[in-house]
DNA sequence: AACATTGCCAACCGCGGCGAT
DNA sequence: TATCGCCGCGGTTGGCAATGT
């Protein structure tokens, strides 16, 4: 449909409204109320568009709108909505009372955004993020390593281990997102949350809501979501309960939980898995230990997942223990040695 | 103190849906 | 059925404030 612009060929006042203008709007609107946006300005004797006026009073002076600061519960419901709706905010703001879709996309943007990515989430599909390449120049960093930059030949040698660490736990990184991804779907398959055993799960949006990629969501999702009155079944600090949800899928890893002992973390990030670009730096005969095997291959048989070395932990704590620089260090020193 | 950078958010822009004609 | 025009939505921008250098 070939439409003429509007705001464009207007001579309508733009940019930020004053006091006076808010006065008058607000005053026609409680006398008259808005059925005709494009009609309004010139009743009220605003020299504004039609449109800007709807937003000014959706967004801004509508009094049952909610000031100040998101709480917990609120950022909560947010992330899970989110994850199941998408970029869908006006649907989202339906679920905060006193919340304007504008607000909860500013606040998404600004805040949980970045949150999410720091916690090593992708805030699109709310899985753990799998494209580490793009912290990661690996032209610049091997052409640095290949040709050096300093006249010190140790100071060349020492950045080419500090560089040759950091790729081998950003493989390892990989490996273990690889592998949470892969389970987390299939837990929460496995156990109905996305299945056709409840197919009434989203009954709660209640306005024949399009559900899309659910199957990509990386919380579980209850009708709760949907109440903000609900009471909550996680925490109410976001991140904990975000910490709370990864430590609930460790049960998909297997009934014990996907064990990984030392020497397989060194095995898989030495021994490349078909889906990794990056070069093994590292031998696998340097590390004697059972790797995390293919989940491609083990995918439902837990006893694939351990090697039975005493000294186990899960993917998580092995995730806790890489963050850990203490740890790590003195690992990868191990190794690199 | 001055300037630069970053963060935040209100407002705008353009598109699509949908009812009216 | 085609077209028009209003409305709502999501993405983007511009400007102010806060923070850093």
């Amino acid at each position: 449909m070939v439409r003429s612009p509007r705001s464009h060929s207007s001579d309508f006042k733009k940019g930020p409204w004053t006091p006076e203008e808010d006065e008058k709007l607000v005053d026609y609107i409680k006398r008259n109320g808005h059925e005709n946006w494009k009609a309004l300005p010139k009743l009220a004797g605003l020299n504004r568009c039609g449109k800007s006026c709807r937003l000014r009073w959706t967004n801004y002076l509508r009094p049952d709108i909610k000031r100040g600061k998101f709480s917990e519960e609120e950022e909560r419901v947010i992330v899970n909505l989110h994850s199941v709706l998408g970029n869908k905010w006006s649907r989202i703001a339906n679920h905060l009372p006193g919340r304007t879709d504008n607000e909860i996309k500013n606040f998404w943007n600004t805040h949980i955004r970045k949150k999410l990515l720091q916690m090593g989430i992708d805030p699109n599909t709310h899985k753990p993020r799998t494209d580490l390449d793009h912290f990661l120049n690996l032209s610049q960093f091997l052409g640095a390593a290949q040709f050096g930059n300093t006249a010190d030949p140790l100071d060349n040698f020492l950045q080419l281990q500090a560089d040759a660490t950091q790729l081998a736990n950003i493989q390892l990184l990989r490996n273990l997102l690889q592998i949470m991804n892969t389970n987390t779907l299939a837990n929460l398959e496995s156990n109905s949350l996305l299945g056709s055993q409840n197919p009434n799960l989203f009954e709660g949006l209640g306005d024949g809501a399009t559900i899309s990629n659910t199957k990509e969501s990386f919380y579980p999702v209850s009708q709760d979501l949907f109440n903000p009155l609900a009471t909550p079944q996680a925490p109410p600090n976001d991140f904990q309960a975000i910490s709370n949800l990864w430590a609930s899928y460790e049960g998909g890893f297997g009934p014990e939980g996907l064990n990984i002992n030392n020497n397989s973390l060194s095995s898989s990030y030495g021994t490349q898995t078909d889906q990794n670009p990056l070069p093994a730096l590292v031998s696998a005969s340097t590390s004697p230990g059972t790797s995390i095997v293919n989940q491609k291959e083990s995918k439902g048989d837990p006893s694939n997942y351990s090697t039975g070395t005493p000294a186990t932990y899960t993917v998580f704590e092995g995730w806790e223990k890489l963050i850990d620089d203490d740890y790590y260090s003195s690992y990868w020193k191990d190794i690199l040695e």
